[in-house]
DNA sequence: CGGCACTTTGATCGTGGTCAATAAGTGTGG
DNA sequence: CCACACTTATTGACCACGATCAAAGTGCCG
């Protein structure tokens, strides 16, 4: 659906053959879209192509911060472990995100791949040095930490105020508009977390995750093919509930 | 205390009188601490100096979004008013924070004054034109911005898996470490905000904050002279809460 | 087919929310 | 200076949402 041919090589340069990443979101949206072919060229250059398996982490929480990574696709997502084992998820990370972006001498996140995921991995100083020879790389990542702040500000405010349904009726509808902003097409999207997954991203339990996707099911706002695969039915009665209406308007 | 004459006058070339703003921390902390002079003056120059009432909107939810606001001195937060009352509270800003940094066309959060509050505002297209002029000052958004995202979601995920008084403790610890990072020297510190303001902060009602403070109180880690003022008396025992140890360690 | 990880559903419990009453400040006007 | 109104804080009694504990059910891979 989407021109592919009309796009520029962008970090697939950095690949063995030059169109060879297919699957590369990075170069439709996030970071790398607005960039000019110049500033890509040498970030590419600069950066190292790598790819996580599932489940295999990025970096580690109190690792060195001294690499940030571009997801070039699939889906990441954030987390802390506290002293006492349990864990928090901070968000999901996708094709154009940066993560690892932090002023701190050590993470104070981890980053796990949810789904195979392909990234450009740039050393801190390197990155600096592109600051430095692309003055608009640094503007688009201005742009792009205000964004993820914006985002995680949304999220600060459904973990604050939002009961455990209206918790899942946003994450649905923000994940599904993720990947349609990302091109994906289909009614049914994939829901690339486990339910224990979904429950650290939004402060619930696995149990309450699976009890209210099943309610929402038995209303008929949502089809499952299977635990990993979501199709929003009534898109209206979600987005109301996440929105945070309340319970007296629908 | 603090060797005020030390400080140069930055911020304060837009008052009337170059050494008058005696509370403005700005040019200690935060955004204007790490600029040069001529960026300073032009920063200055650019803005127009506003001072804002304990309850007053800096801007509010809604607003277009054609200026930031750099804070001065004094407190203020952001909130989330959802569609049907309910309001939770996104973060406390102090002096040298920006406010209202944001891609959007408009305000998706509203700012208000919780203390007497200087600001520096600035439009922004001014604001754009000065990033071209001064590009340490762009990184110093970008700094500045990275730093308001991890605090962000440190404190996302304290509304994702803290227990009540886990919040409260880690609330506390981090504003009398704000107060102090400001110059504040006096083990008695302020809070410029009422029960319901803390709980909009904490994802809690003002009933479980009062309770909470005041099971503090009763283990004798804390003093209340007032409401609005607090001195921690075994911050060990607070700052052990705050990090998420958990109910088996001390 | 067996083992394992994940999901679903049920039963019960507890933290924190809700509703309500009282107390302590705070500012205004007589 | 006190009386009054009003806002904010504290405390208590009760309740509900979501957590916890437990047990089937499902699907995948060896």
């Amino acid at each position: 659906m989407v021109a592919l041919n009309a796009a520029r090589p962008l970090l697939d340069a950095a690949c063995s053959r030059p169109n060879a990443c297919n699957r590369c979101e990075a170069r439709r949206v996030g970071l790398c879209a607005p960039l000019d072919a110049a500033a890509l060229a040498d970030l590419a250059a600069g950066g190292m192509r790598v790819s996580f398996a599932p489940r295999e982490a990025l970096f580690r929480q109190g690792d060195p911060a001294d690499h940030v990574f571009i997801l070039g696709g699939g889906t990441a997502r954030l987390t802390r472990l506290l002293p006492d084992g349990r864990q928090a998820s901070v968000g999901l990370r996708f094709g154009g995100d940066v993560l690892g972006f932090t002023p701190d001498a050590e993470h104070a996140l981890g980053a796990e791949a949810l789904t195979e995921a392909p990234a450009c991995r740039i050393g801190r100083g390197e990155l600096e040095r592109l600051f430095r020879r692309h003055p608009a790389l640094e503007r688009h990542f201005l742009d792009l930490c205000a964004r993820e702040l914006a985002a995680t500000q949304d999220h600060l405010v459904a973990l604050g105020r939002f009961t455990a349904e209206e918790r899942v009726a946003a994450f649905l509808v923000t994940l599904a508009e993720a990947q349609e902003r990302r091109g994906h097409r289909s009614p049914v999207f994939d829901l690339p977390a486990t339910r224990a997954d979904l429950g650290e991203l939004l402060g619930l339990t696995l149990e309450t995750v699976s009890r209210t996707v099943s309610a929402f099911r038995r209303r008929g706002w949502l089809r499952a093919p299977g635990p990993h695969a979501v199709e929003l039915l009534d898109r209206r009665a979600l987005a109301a509930l996440a929105s945070g209406v309340g319970a007296g308007a629908g």
